[in-house]
DNA sequence: CTAAATTTGCGTTTTGATTACAAAAAATCT
DNA sequence: AGATTTTTTGTAATCAAAACGCAAATTTAG
């Protein structure tokens, strides 16, 4: 995977525009989760609100980036590391949200074990959410 | 744990009112999670949606019941089955929701297994959402 | 029954998200 | 390059969910 955001933006045949190009951006330059608003901030008022929720929905489509629930309801981004491609994600690791910075990060080397299910569950997807403190904040 | 609305009440020592005792009975007789528009209908517009919002925010804050994360980033709400104090819960179970049906249950006797956390991360609280297909659907 | 405390309903406000449509920008084709 | 087509963007308007303040109603305690 390309990374950096022109490279990104051709790789998933999608045109270069300078909303997605610095949004793109963001992504690349933080190691946690975005949530809308943080783009927002991240953009300092370069872009319209709606502009910026149809570029996280292209993305989203695309398959460059994925959400992440937070506890309260609210949804945060992340790029997609690998193996997402249009319309089908797979994100077999674990998600963790600090309670006292309130970052969430992808922790994509650590994987969720396996679940088991009592009969006739069928599994299709699975999402882990931890929250505790990070080391920044330890 | 009492299972009958008023007992409840009694024993989380809350005020028994016609809103905490109904939506207490809702909780009781569905055995999938509820979410806000679901409790509104059960109740067919007899309370106002604001006193709904109260009455959640009241039973989750005392440990009646707890959060459940929709994929979308919705919430439902269960019942607390066990060891779950004002301020405090505790949910080592796994949710399931269908994506056939879209209801959502407490898997209460299947444990969330452990989860390995990199050097420096410290665990509180987990969150296991499995998206699949229920027994009812398949 | 009365008084104090809590809970409820209503109106208002705030916030987040979506839509329609015209203007602007990007890619394509000579 | 310049013209054309297609996609993307900004604006305004709409819609829904959630929160707040306050007065009225209800519950509990004395």
């Amino acid at each position: 995977m390309d990374s950096n955001a022109l490279g990104i933006l051709r790789q998933y045949d999608l045109r270069h525009t300078d909303t997605r190009e610095n949004i793109l951006n963001g992504f690349l330059q933080k190691t946690a989760a975005l949530s809308h608003s943080d783009i927002e901030i991240y953009l300092n008022d370069g872009f319209d609100r709606v502009t910026i929720y149809r570029t996280l929905k292209t993305f989203l489509d695309k398959g460059i980036i994925h959400k992440i629930l937070d506890d309260n309801g609210s949804v945060k981004y992340a790029l997609c590391k690998d193996q997402c491609a249009s319309g089908h994600h797979h994100h077999d690791h674990v998600h963790f949200k600090c309670s006292e910075c309130n970052e969430t990060f992808c922790l994509e080397k650590f994987l969720i074990p396996e679940i088991i299910l009592p009969e006739g569950y069928q599994r299709k997807d699975i999402n882990v959410l931890v929250q505790g403190i990070c080391p920044k904040c330890n």
